[in-house]
DNA sequence: TTGAAAGCGCTAACAC
DNA sequence: GTGTTAGCGCTTTCAA
């Protein structure tokens, strides 16, 4: 890779004036810039960007933390977070955590220590004194994580339909697979579940909910275990559709027929609920969408310093398939 | 961050004996070592690893292209490639090249402005003479890249194995929904399966083999339309599982039961075939065995410069699960 | 055994 | 308008 001095010597100028064409500051004479222009191309000259980072202290990289990329939701964030992050020249990083404080505290030092620009959490679990230290725009997605800006979804109140669509359907006895108890999108959810079934008469938690922690595997022992103790249950709401197709297979090994049955519905409208059969039927988020906020607020952050701005929230949306009436 | 010399300055020496002491290279005097050690601790040094890199000219970085993370069987590579770097100390770059050359050539710049280490490439139509022009380590994963070094697996008699189960549990007129023609695995796949059905009477190419691109809904369409045509068909042979659900899905559409009318087999072993109903027979290949081995091959060509090493092949293995007979 | 200094490739004062 | 130069934070000769 040719230099900036290698162009310089070719265009017959000093490195400070390629930097100026370069840059496109201060003031350059229209046959210098030719020149200088001239030899970029001859020499196919593109600018080493360590050197660049280097002196500017700060990468034009952005990271995201996920529990693990592997769970079917995170690659529509990552793709979001990915395009827009190139759209803006930013690369993108991905760091796959898996809900361990070790690894995360590994991962954000050796990042630090490149100069990160901008890092977006799905996952942390870091402490908040180490994040107060850090001096690097951070924003939570998809939950909210200690004081960080962040962009989510009103989960409550997508519990909320979810749940009272499954009786508008006709189910009297609904069941909750929640997702982790310290992952405030499971517990806003599991709050909606609550709101609803707390109105019904004789309704008693303990025996309709059981934790599925966001698995496939969790929520199917789950389900067909809660099932099995409580055969009137004709109704299940999944905290997520990873846990709803759970729900779906534990339906098929307990020979109960979806939706008539057992009505299912999952919440956060991933791909997957469309390929099984039958579909599920979910309260979708704007995923895509989302993604692709939080990266524009960091950079956002990077580029202008305005840290003022607020936490912002995506609304959801039924989306009727096949698994429930 | 503390600096190099803020750490010399406390422990009382000079910046060059500092990096001594990190690098555990020249000799130092224990005392010297232990005074460094712990300023070092006192201000939570850290090393600048850009700084490192710009000396160096060349980072601890390794990407990975792939076509697109939310095709269902990247994520598995991604993070087979992300832990095997990260366990050797390498920062994941994660590239979406949907297939585009264009993007892909911006990204090998870019990368290459931030002198990267190495790239896993399971997806680049980049021109042969760019790639030589290279001079960066690189490896072919999960197909064949122009004179790349490649980690792949013995396509061509997975799916002879694949084709001959279908015909051992009684399928008679075996359809193949194919992948994308300048794939190396998909084109491997489909000799695979015109050497097995071409030794049987009356069998005619065109009519039995449709192209779904290695896409869910390319091999839905693909599929209906070939069954509706040929209401023979009693197997179909996808050349990959995200392929596979939609052929189950296009049974599903046609009134046909898997796998009493129509046997399903795919091929890769994702765990997307484990949640379908019913699950999805296929080949497997050793995914996150051979992500590994990728990165594994890359880091001995950054850290020795040993380039002198082979393509690898493994070997699939069959997995019965309920799509079949 | 340690320190001084050059240099990795770039940008931004500052001088002319 | 353009060039000279210091310096971003590190590693590694070369001297001492």
């Amino acid at each position: 890779m040719a230099t900036i001095r290698e162009v310089a010597k070719l265009a017959g100028v000093s490195v400070a004036t390629v930097s100026r064409v370069m840059n496109k500051n201060g003031y350059i004479n229209e046959k210098t810039k030719d020149k200088v222009e001239a030899a970029i191309q001859e020499l196919d000259y593109r600018p080493n960007d360590v050197a660049r980072t280097l002196f500017k202290g700060t990468s034009n990289m952005i990271a995201l933390f996920v529990p693990d990329i592997m769970n079917p939701f995170f690659p529509e964030l990552a793709r979001a977070v990915e395009d827009t992050a190139n759209k803006s020249g930013y690369t993108f990083i991905l760091c796959n955590t898996d809900n361990n404080r070790e690894k995360e505290m590994k991962y954000l030092h050796t990042l630090l220590q490149k100069t990160i620009g901008g890092v977006v959490m799905v996952s942390s679990s870091i402490p908040l004194e180490t994040l107060h230290k850090v001096d690097v725009p951070m924003v939570a997605l998809d939950r909210e994580i200690a004081d960080m800006i962040s962009v989510t979804v009103n989960n409550r109140a997508g519990a909320v339909e979810a749940v009272r669509y499954l009786q508008k359907t006709g189910c009297r006895r609904i069941a909750h697979i929640s997702g982790p108890a310290d992952t405030t999108s499971a517990a806003e959810r599991k709050k909606g579940y609550l709101d609803v079934m707390q109105q019904e008469d004789g309704f008693c938690e303990k025996d309709y909910i059981a934790p599925g922690e966001y698995t496939f595997d969790g929520a199917y022992h789950a389900a067909k275990e809660i099932i099995q103790k409580h055969p009137e249950i004709d109704g299940v709401f999944a905290a997520n559709d990873l846990m709803g197709v759970g729900v779906l297979k534990a339906a098929e090994a307990l020979h109960l027929r979806v939706p008539e049955d057992l009505a299912v519905i999952g919440f956060d409208g991933i791909e997957i609920g469309k390929i099984t059969t039958p579909a599920l039927t979910t309260i979708g988020q704007p995923i895509y969408e989302m993604g692709k906020r939080a990266v524009e607020i960091i950079i956002d952050q990077m580029e202008n310093d305005q840290k003022e701005c607020d936490s912002e929230q995506y609304t959801v949306q039924l989306i009727k398939r096949q698994s429930t009436k």
